[in-house]
DNA sequence: CCTGTTTACTCAAACGATTTACTATATCGT
DNA sequence: ACGATATAGTAAATCGTTTGAGTAAACAGG
């Protein structure tokens, strides 16, 4: 009867604790030892009858138990998180599934991300990282919206971190990149194939690896096929539709045109699109053009829909997370410098040159 | 000596251990209640002496101690954590910004948010609510990429939740959502200020709460401007460029063509402006086009740039995590539906209507 | 009956903080 | 000199798990 009193006075004057393992364990008249022991599997090996472990998951099942992951964590010193700082990535367009491949990966193991978007400030990035550290993650990742060199945060080297669509000068750090090389020379070979000789290139003025390395790509094709690079072939802009109208008049308004451009980016192509329809020319009958980044948006609105490149950033996403997985428990190496593939997405915007001399030699 | 030894082989055998409160007191010469007072800014109210919160602060900084949030959160009950549950909107290009405002609140208040994105999965989403629940989440945001009617998991009623870009019949929840209608109103107004009276809505086939209430809002603005409803000016076809195509035309092509349109969204008004080129119609000379959400990429490759509405996702994602915040602290309500405003973004795509018959009476 | 092994658990010490209650010393008013 | 008050701390309990070491009971073998 007191005791009676006593409980229902506990039970209404209580702020309502969520049930634990000891509650779990009362009811099931075992141990929290044994409430444990059953809910993370070790009960077969410690000879636990099948009769008991009913007893102890009913239990569970009765007062609603939800194990509290951070005691746990704190008695285990792991907190099954990684951290992902990115500069700018939920705000950008066409890098979110960077971060769906980073999620799904982290999932398959049992693991949640913490995300930070720092909008490139360096202050907000330090005290992300410091409060990550905290929380005791056991790793990070550290993003970028396109591909560029970054100067990382010393913290960085404590524990194991990949860089995801950046590098940096410290080679201790794995990185994934995309392939841009062999995404530009698909994209050339493409254009080549179709016949073209005289291939423009729309170069943006950013001084990014990804300028870099796509113009290499594109040179490395021409080679490949005994086609002579023309510096005069090159024009350069800014990397959005403006850069790309501006620098594809210029290469249209030359006494011999290019019959095809490869573009720095689809936002460049979708400004060739434009120089070409304002001289009357109709794609891809009077020019080829080739964009990279598959911005679904552009290959949307362009007509003929544009044949790109795309840039894999779901698989760099899976693959920084796994690396990173790996790196945490021992099994993998940091310090490797991986590239993924920048697959050819055919659409309508290449045809074969107008004037194709190389149709009698070839054909 | 012996001492000395063991000490050595604890150093060279320790897998180092990160420094933790009790190292800190040891090179303070205090005890851990003194370090925790002193960094949970507790000193003054215990009267604690300058120069022993100075030496404190230098042991800190010594052994470079970083206190470990788990127990931190064991101890005090709480995680300083929200979990925001989404569909799709990692994946989603313009939804991305919900995110940004959702964690530049929860930065404001010293919280972390976890993100998982289910794919619109059932049961990725149950397991990540079970996750989070396990990780001591203090609330949770749910949020959609694009303004509907969802089903909660009846988990969320029992810890604070917002609904961020969606409603549920269960009205207990708080929501937030875009102001549709009015944005809807604000672009039709537009278009009848500058002077058109026959004016042509293309709708989608979806049946979502943003097609009914934009449709709404412009059914509104010509009621209060005194302009009949003509239902034959409604064209209905599926949300992307070419429903809006599709749409369009079958509009243009009606005895009396609309001279402007109001679109469901923006890939949908690209569409008409296509529509209108192929009937040799310039924008906005012979056509004025409104859409709806602002889409970058649409904007920038509309010739002339379209006049559209933004939605508010930015201050919706800062919103919904502001009013989680209340309702965890206790001082803020929770079962309002907050709409946010949806402002006018004009540009070149409207204009006067060629034969304004308006013009001559209201100019 | 005694010893050794297996079975089926339980005990209690961690993990690393926070916080309440307590103590020891110094200072002050009378 | 005495009790009261202020000063400057500390000890120990606690949060909810996990886990290595331990143990009681049952059983087998001799």
């Amino acid at each position: 009867m007191k005791d009676n009193m006593k409980d229902n006075m506990k039970d209404s004057t209580k702020p309502r604790r969520p049930p634990n393992a000891r509650d779990v364990a009362g009811l099931a008249e075992v141990s929290v030892s044994t409430v444990s022991l059953v809910l993370n599997g070790k009960a077969a090996l410690r000879g636990i009858p099948e009769a008991t472990i009913q007893r102890v998951m009913e239990a569970v099942e009765r007062v609603g138990y939800r194990p509290n992951a951070m005691a746990a964590g704190l008695r285990r010193q792991t907190s099954d998180t990684i951290g992902f700082i990115s500069d700018l990535i939920a705000t950008t367009p066409h890098a979110g599934p960077m971060i769906q491949g980073a999620q799904d990966a982290a999932w398959e193991a049992e693991k949640i991300l913490i995300i930070v978007n720092t909008g490139d400030d360096r202050s907000v990035q330090d005290r992300a990282i410091e409060m990550m550290l905290q929380r005791q993650v056991e790793g990070f990742v550290y993003a970028t919206m396109y591909h560029r060199f970054v100067e990382l945060p010393a913290v960085l080297r404590e524990i194991p971190s990949v860089l995801l669509d950046c590098r940096s000068e410290d080679t201790t750090f794995t990185s994934v990149t995309p392939d841009e090389q062999s995404g530009a020379v698909a994209a050339t070979e493409h254009l080549l194939s179709a016949g073209h000789r005289r291939i423009g290139y729309l170069q943006t003025n950013a001084r990014i690896p990804a300028a870099m390395e796509r113009l290499e790509g594109f040179k490395m094709a021409l080679q490949s096929r005994g086609v002579d690079f023309d510096p005069h072939l090159v024009a350069t802009g800014i990397d959005e539709f403006s850069g790309g109208f501006e620098a594809a008049s210029s290469l249209l308004d030359l006494p011999t045109p290019p019959s095809a451009l490869v573009c720095f980016n689809d936002r460049m192509a979708a400004g060739a699109f434009r120089a070409a329809h304002r001289r009357g020319m109709v794609i891809p009958r009077d020019l080829s053009v080739a964009g990279f980044d598959n911005e679904e948006l552009v290959s949307l609105f362009t007509d003929p829909a544009l044949t790109t490149v795309q840039l894999p950033h779901y698989e760099m996403g899976y693959w920084a997370v796994t690396n990173l997985l790996g790196q945490i428990a021992g099994t993998g190496a940091a310090g490797i410098r991986h590239r993924i593939a920048c697959p050819l997405v055919a659409r309508d915007s290449v045809g074969p040159p107008k004037d194709d001399p190389s149709s009698r030699d070839e054909n």
